[in-house]
RNA sequence: GGCCCGUUGGUCAAGCGGUUAAGACACCGCCCUUUCACGGCGGUAACGGGGGUUCGAUUCCCCCACGGGUCACCA
């Protein structure tokens, strides 16, 4: 019989407290009944990437609908992959969408109770544990080399047999006291394997909040807790952190879901309570016919992207929440002006199958959005996108405040609004017109008609405008103008007999459009020359009579 | 390959034993209209296949196919 005890002596001369002391440290959070905690446990690579925002997003409901907790937990475990600056790069990235841990790791260090929030920092928290583990015979050293293990993978592959470190291919499952002793004395590297008594012709029986019952084969892999740094493995890490910091859910990608039979016996195994899980359906994209995971290269695949094409932040977690809960989009067609987190959300109505990303249902959603902003609201985003990303029309903007809110004005408010902008990208070309110093006539005349009528409807136009005219009378003049040039003053009428004219009043509109803003397409006519202003736009209905 | 998850129109999806199988996006057509952007009306388009259970399966069970995930001292 191994002296386990004796092991984990040998093995963690260093670690003097006793699990019951660490739990001492963390007692039991004040919360009311009910309430969740969640956390966003992001590993420090250096790349917040689109598909996070949903597990993130389900946390953060689900604990601040509950009055409960969401806390940021950095999973900075693999130093090799660490990039430096990402963790305070995730943290403003969630801050531009609103979202907001109420504790962990902060751009200034970390606040809550419930710390270290950073696991390279809990070292002697997990080995505490782990010693235990050693203690009771439930986990032990491991000195194969990296040649060893992938010498037992090839030879398993040879015969066939499932791959990984279990059963008669654990080396030094059993490996003596003096054996480990004598490994330890010539000072070679171990990392620590959990002993599994599982057994793959056992199923376990499990409840996720998503997936509903699943059924898995038991775990018999003797997966690595400890690596050789002393460091835990995300799984190991999870168990003792989401313990300590009293986790309710875990929210997470479903492709974890194959290693949560191991997770369930490790939680056993150290005699922590499970926490209910939620795994949720990876986001995937079309390619070449066939569903793909939306990869680091993908277009749409970072964060970033939306940001800097200007997507609004709500617009992005509109469309996020359309995909997370089925019946979202119905309550915001119901309450278009409503605040997103006054939606009820619901771990019923996620769905357990992975969705396609859709720009043109994000597009769709974008252009609502925006929409049913207020002028204020539009300007603020526009401007602070531009700092950014466009220079020009942020001096543009921020130059005259009060003369661009006056564009961003025109239909807003109504019960119908204008959908003209998708992202900020769109602002320049649309608000171009406004501006002399963007202004550029784009657009030719239909050349099925007389240049000279062309040149008569503008210079009557010009000399029978009258700044005090409302949008009625403004029209009227054009009907007049067109009937003294021959064209059907109502689109009908030409219709009817397209002969007897030369064209309509349509037309005449199109020749001062094309005048006025370079463009075919434009606003309304009558609200664009009243935020123009006269001198501004006589002036370039002039300059146009005089280049045809 | 083993294990696991998934499968309703092009996409997102409602449905939870009996429905003319919703709705949204996209697409097409018509209407409204001085252009555009809206808005209104309408249209094309779906339960992967095979077995069961049942009076009756999109819905429950099994098998298969397909799609995805996962099998590291990465998370």
């Amino acid at each position: 019989m191994m002296d386990y005890k004796a092991l984990s002596e040998l093995l963690f001369p260093h670690i003097t407290k006793t699990p019951e002391e660490i739990e001492s440290q963390f007692p039991p959070r004040n919360l009311p009944e009910g309430a969740k905690v969640t956390r966003f446990a992001p590993s420090p690579t250096g790349f917040v990437h689109f598909g996070s925002l949903f597990p993130t997003m389900v946390g953060e409901r689900l604990a601040h609908q509950s009055s409960g907790v969401f806390y940021l937990r950095i999973e900075d475990t693999d130093a090799k992959r660490e990039v430096e600056g990402a963790d305070i790069d995730i943290i403003n990235s969630y801050a531009s969408y609103g979202i907001y841990f109420d504790e962990g790791i902060t751009v200034d260090g970390e606040k809550g109770d419930y710390g270290p929030y950073r696991q390279s920092k809990r070292a002697e928290i997990y080995q505490t544990f782990a010693k235990k583990l050693v203690e009771e015979g439930k986990a032990y050293p491991c000195f194969c080399t990296e040649e060893e293990l992938s010498a037992i993978r090839e030879e398993q592959e040879a015969l066939k047999a499932n791959p990984g470190y279990y059963g008669k291919w654990a080396k030094y499952r059993d490996a003596s006291l003096e054996t480990v002793k004598e490994k330890m004395d010539a000072g070679l590297p171990f990392v620590l394997r959990f002993r599994s008594e599982g057994n793959i012709e056992n199923k376990i029986k499990f409840t996720d909040l998503i997936k509903g019952a699943i059924e898995i084969t038991e775990n018999d892999i003797d997966h690595v807790l400890l690596k050789s740094d002393g460091i835990p493995t995300y799984h190991f890490a999870h168990a003792v952190d989401d313990h300590l910091m009293y986790t309710t859910h875990v929210v997470r990608g479903e492709e974890w879901l194959p290693s949560l039979p191991f997770h369930v016996q490790l939680f056993r195994a150290l005699g922590f309570k499970i926490p209910k899980y939620l795994h949720i359906s990876q986001l995937m994209k079309m390619e070449g016919g066939s569903k793909k995971k939306l990869s680091k290269r993908d277009l749409g695949a970072g964060l970033s992207f939306y940001v800097s094409e200007g997507y609004p932040a709500k617009s992005v977690k509109e469309y996020v929440m359309t995909l997370l809960n089925s019946n979202y989009e119905e309550w915001r067609a119901a309450n278009p002006k409503a605040d997103m987190n006054d939606f009820a959300f619901s771990i019923k109505k996620m769905s357990a199958s992975g969705s396609l990303f859709d720009f043109d249902k994000l597009n769709d959603i974008s252009k609502n959005t925006i929409a049913h902003m207020d002028t204020d609201e539009v300007y603020a985003e526009i401007v602070k996108w531009a700092k950014e990303y466009d220079t020009e029309l942020y001096s543009l903007f921020t130059s005259d405040e009060e003369y661009a809110k006056k564009i961003l004005s025109i239909g807003r408010g109504t019960p119908k609004p204008r959908k003209d902008l998708c992202i900020w990208k769109d602002v320049k070309p649309y608000v171009g017109l406004f501006y002399d110093e963007l202004f550029k006539v784009e657009a030719d005349y239909p050349d099925n008609f007389d240049k000279n009528d062309i040149k008569n409807a503008l210079s009557r136009f010009v000399e029978t405008y009258n700044e005090n005219d409302d949008a009625n009378e403004w029209f009227a003049k054009l009907k007049v103008i067109a009937e003294e040039l021959g064209f059907a003053p109502e689109t009908k009428l030409y219709k009817k007999n397209p002969d007897e004219y030369k064209g309509h009043v349509g037309d005449i509109s199109m020749f001062i459009r094309i005048a006025l803003t370079g463009k075919t397409n434009s606003p309304d006519m009558y609200e664009v020359m009243n935020i123009l202003g006269k001198d501004r736009s006589l002036a370039r209905i002039n300059n146009a009579i005089a280049n045809i």
